[in-house]
DNA sequence: TTGTAAGCGTTATCAC
DNA sequence: GTGATAACGCTTACAA
């Protein structure tokens, strides 16, 4: 907190006034060569670093955006927070991290006290209120992962397509019941995965997909589903997620019942952790790193209209098959 | 980004002057309740929210705090990450994440990015030069977690005790020649382990501990390992942390040796993930949600010199015995 | 108790 | 090309 170092500072040093350090730096006007140097060298030697936040007020501008995510040590959102954190970097900005946990009163409250500071807002499978969404909206520049909301721009993944992978390889393999563990009813992706799932597996010959449950959406969520799945009678679960279709695994184990020869388990995501087990977790999955530049990217072209906007990009999801799928064994 | 209402509205809509306003709503001056009331209730009613940017401007704080870590996608700086943020908010402070993705030359550009926004930095595991750390310091309150340097707050866990605990439970078991696994060099906490290592180690009965070079500290860095700790000859290999011990499980699964039977594996921190393998990685926990809290009790003393300083929390640490550790078995 | 005025560090406007 | 000057939204002496 040793009191910094202003322009002011730099402009008696170089002999100059306020101004000029300012365009100098800057480079927006036009500055004498020699002048610049001047400037730019004084401003070296006493280490001087512009005061972002007396800059935003004038220009009206922070070069902050904010991220709201539910959970951090999901793995999932770690991985989109660390390409927003990264892109962000490379395009200038610094970001403001808000953990929810789940919760939506806390959401809500990160939204509004980052929603001053930031130049534009990342909203990560938020779970409030449409009409919550929407208020805020009309306040700062957003981008949503995850969700729709008319009018907003988003970066989503194919649901549906993620689902008619996985519907493929389980009825490829032999699979006729499956039994599908759903997340959290707020979820939004959850809505859509099983709103695709009604509308795809019937397209599949002799297919029954029941919903079990709706589970949290981490490892304790899938243990506490395991046992109703295989009550179910199911020969293959596909999970709401990856944790969850690691909890299914674990306590599967825990109970003696053998993964894939017994019961399929399938998770969605491909989060990191699920080449951690053994056996590997087959799963359908996201571009997640993708995810979190493609959102950097639109809300940059948001805030700034000038600029050229950049391509959205696509955001292709792919089938993993590890070994807890497999042809379903009749036993007995 | 619609033009927000500031003071001026607030005071035009409830008939005061703009510094009453400020009185009324930051409560450090004494305001007739009535007319406060009044403010309040216009304020309200506008949706009226402080720019904290030109608040700061004035106030000299800013009321965010940076934090910088090593990698996001680590579950061991998520969990802390996310403890960071739970109690800043707690405390009235904004958090500006920055992942440095391992590298030196970027965690010192994000410190330096961060240094002018926040009222302090906590550096998580930073990989910089000490020198660049006390360059830094100067300029900015600063808090440290696991590594110290003179004159600095700092928040570690007892390195020592973790080892304490790790050997003795091996030596308890019967080993008699461990490898350990190294993290990364410039890795603070991996130099302390290691000397800790050859403190300790001869304290105990015929125990031999060798060091099995330096690798990533991710579960990659694991399965590079893995086969090197088995042409060691050594019957058990502590890992520098979880994610390395379940990279070298994961190996060993591949190549068909049995854990524990054929070879004992333990990690460090208990970090989320390691209970989702079968067999689950015995391991020395770290509190990591004690962690990060107490650095942001730490900064926030630092920052508030006036106020009661809150007492250090002690960072216990306690060994996690589960299934990838036993008895060394004599095989032919 | 309240209003007026000054100023935090910057940049934008307008003269020169 | 450069220097005064005003202004961004807010807080805080200082007056009233």
């Amino acid at each position: 907190m040793a009191t910094s170092i202003t322009v002011h500072d730099v402009a008696k040093a170089a002999g100059v006034s306020a101004s000029t350090v300012s365009r100098a730096l800057s480079g927006n006007t036009a500055v004498a060569a020699e002048t610049r140097d001047r400037v730019v060298e004084a401003a070296r030697q006493l280490g001087y670093r512009p005061n972002l936040a007396a800059r935003g007020l004038i220009t009206g501008t922070t070069h902050n955006i904010g991220l709201v995510v539910p959970d951090l040590e999901n793995p999932y959102f770690a991985s989109i927070t660390k390409s927003v954190q990264s892109r962000a970097l490379a395009a200038g900005y610094s970001v403001f991290i808000a953990d929810s946990d789940e919760d939506i009163r806390t959401e809500l409250e990160l939204v509004h006290q980052l929603s001053k500071q930031v130049d534009g807002l990342i909203l990560c499978s938020p779970r409030m209120a449409a009409s919550d969404i929407a208020a805020v909206a009309g306040q700062t520049m957003m981008v949503l992962i995850n969700r729709e909301w008319e009018g907003l721009t988003s970066v989503v993944v194919d649901d549906a397509e993620i689902i008619r992978l996985a519907l493929e390889h389980l009825h490829a393999l032999g699979h006729r019941h499956i039994a599908y563990v759903g997340g959290p009813e707020k979820s939004w992706s959850n809505q859509k995965r099983w709103a695709a799932i009604e509308r795809i597996a019937p397209t599949f010959d002799d297919l029954e997909v029941g919903k079990v449950g709706s589970y949290a959406p981490n490892f304790d969520g899938g243990q506490s589903a395991a046992d109703v799945v295989v009550a179910s009678g199911a020969t293959a679960a596909l999970a709401y997620n990856d944790l969850v279709g690691l909890g299914i695994l674990a306590r599967l184990t825990t109970r003696g019942i053998r993964v894939p020869e017994d019961l399929s388990v399938m998770g969605i995501d491909d989060v990191n952790v699920a080449t951690l087990v053994s056996p590997g977790l087959t799963t359908v999955r996201s571009p997640l790193k993708k995810v979190g530049r493609s959102a950097v990217n639109s809300l940059v072209d948001l805030m700034n209209p000038t600029d050229r906007h950049s391509a959205p990009e696509d955001l292709p999801v792919q089938l993993v098959v590890r070994q807890s799928t497999s042809v379903p064994q009749q036993h007995s």
